[in-house]
DNA sequence: CTGTTAGCGCATTCAA
DNA sequence: TTGAATGCGCTAACAG
């Protein structure tokens, strides 16, 4: 591998002169610089961004967190974190913590050791941003899609709230009375927020949810399905229509409504949340919240770098607007 | 940011001594060595990465290469190579291509100039490996579920022609003799080989597939309804079993089958191709040869840390075997 | 067992 | 405009 040393030699100049094409900094006679190009070329040279960076004290490097590449969800968000990241010049280290506390905390110090210039947190624990916050001065940082509780932090999240609320307008318009909603975990706090806008849509419409409708669930589909089994298990009577904190429980609770001969929507509709490819493809399609992934993935990369460039930020909290998609699995209840 | 000269410093030893405590490396006496582990942990200190890198001509440091990680069999591998990557000590740079020949190209570049370790490709375009050949003498690294026509190199990949087979030998056998497939793009070899696979299961029950049952397209949803409208279209009779070259073709087909009232698997069988999670979750669940996304990865992952190694590696093509996951969406033909 | 020193490849002073 | 020299932080060779 030729080092700059080399470079120079072969073109009959000083690493300095070397250094000034590649970066194009300062004055370089016009002679001496195509000798110095023609060498790179020749050499087939490639600077070495170790010791650049170790030099700058900048790497150019950027750390994702994320809980887990293979949900949909953040395979999305990832994709396009990476796309906004390569765009403006960084490299991405992929952190997949599997929700593993102590996968969040290994991979932070390494980020650190491997002296990122930035570092994106999506979804992350709780509990490992008290570790993390230790490291906050020392590295920007943007947190994705998740409201931290302990401090200000630079932010881009979803309004859930407000993709509650769309997700309850859209229910009581076609005149569902009787509603129920299945929740992520509760202790996660998008999941609150996305409960109590779906309740505030309700409520709206002088109608209120009662607790014995709400389940709280785990994102998955066979916790939607199981979800949908208790609602079929109660003497209250089945509601109307239901919305999902997600798309996946809301797959699980159609199934487990069509196994027991149920109709979507005539018999009860369906709404969930995220937008995923599948709600196409399923049957019916999925009526759905969606996030705009693309979005929030630009505006943490555009807010990461900025930071990372010391600018003045002035907004350093940023909301995004989920939008509904209507498709077939809503429909008007059944007259009675 | 405190460096190695700060710890020695406050521990009142040579940077040498610090360096062989953080290593391991020498001997050190256990005075001196729990003086400086106490002065590591007062500085909260954090080795460089970067330097360490330079010095040593190694960064632990792994580049992956995969089209599309928003894709859910990419995601899946990409999840996992992260994790065998991660348990064997290396941080992953990862590089979205898009299939763009462009963007390989010049992730590659970055890739060698950030001296990673090594680099795993999977499904990289031919093109690119022409314009890559030149890095390879570089950098160890590894083809994944993809073969390379060019050249010998380390591959792991799926075995897609017995893929094909088996979804031909569980069709036979539920007594299909009237059989279709819709592929992803023949240009792609993984294509050929399930196709004829597929083909010669048939063959050794002695059915031919005709060429006007092939139907080529291109790993969508959409692509698959499409196929499956021409198939409905052609005079010839529709087959009582399809078979597609991915799960997501399969749904289209599905889909684009129960839109015309066909019903599914009594009208018609469908198989699939990558055991995708939402195979369990459509209407009827899909029977699908399942890919082993894990043991590719973790093969590919140990076949890469053995060539770093430079240890002696007598087999560098591994075969991984898929196998069949028998769902509802197949059944035998209904009876004339 | 310990410390001194050289050098990994580069960008960046400072002189010339 | 150019080049020589310095040091980023670290490991490893060497001398003690």
């Amino acid at each position: 591998m030729p080092s700059i040393k080399d470079v120079a030699k072969l073109a009959g100049v000083s690493i300095a002169t070397v250094s000034r094409v590649i970066n194009n900094s300062g004055k370089v006679s016009p002679e001496r610089r195509s000798r110095v190009i023609e060498a790179i070329e020749k050499l087939n040279y490639q600077p070495n961004l170790l010791a650049r960076g170790l030099r700058q004290q900048k790497t150019r490097l950027v750390g994702c967190l994320v809980p887990d590449v293979e949900n949909l969800v953040f395979a999305r968000l990832a994709k396009y974190l990476e796309e906004f990241l390569s765009a403006h010049g960084y490299s991405v280290i992929l952190c997949n913590t599997n929700n593993d506390k102590n996968k969040e905390k290994n991979y932070l110090s390494v980020l650190i050791q491997r002296k990122v210039d930035g570092i994106i947190f999506s979804r992350v624990s709780d509990e490992s941003i008290l570790f993390m916050s230790s490291y906050f001065k020392q590295v920007p940082y943007v947190v994705l899609d998740r409201t931290l509780e302990i401090e200000f932090a630079p932010t881009v999240k979803l309004d859930n709230f407000l993709g509650g609320f769309l997700a309850a307008q859209h229910l009581v318009e076609m005149g569902h009375r009787h509603l129920a909603c299945i929740t992520g975990p509760l202790k996660i706090r998008l999941c609150r927020e996305r409960l109590e806008g779906f309740r505030e849509g309700l409520k709206v419409a002088g109608i209120d949810l009662h607790s014995e409708y709400i389940f709280e669930s785990d994102f998955k589909i066979n916790g939607g399905k199981e979800a949908a089994l208790k609602m079929l298990a109660t003497g209250g009577g089945l509601p109307t229509a239901v919305f999902a904190h997600n798309d996946m429980m809301a797959f699980g609770a159609m199934q487990a409504f069509r196994d027991k001969g149920l109709d979507i929507p005539k018999d009860i509709s369906v709404v969930g949340f995220d937008n995923i490819p599948i709600c196409e493809v399923v049957s019916p399609p999925l009526t759905t919240v969606a996030q705009p992934f693309e979005e929030m993935a630009r505006l943490g990369v555009e807010l990461l770098d900025s930071l990372i460039k010391g600018e003045e930020v002035t907004q350093k909290i940023m909301l995004v607007k989920p939008y509904l998609v209507i498709r077939a699995s809503t429909a008007p209840p059944r007259v009675v």
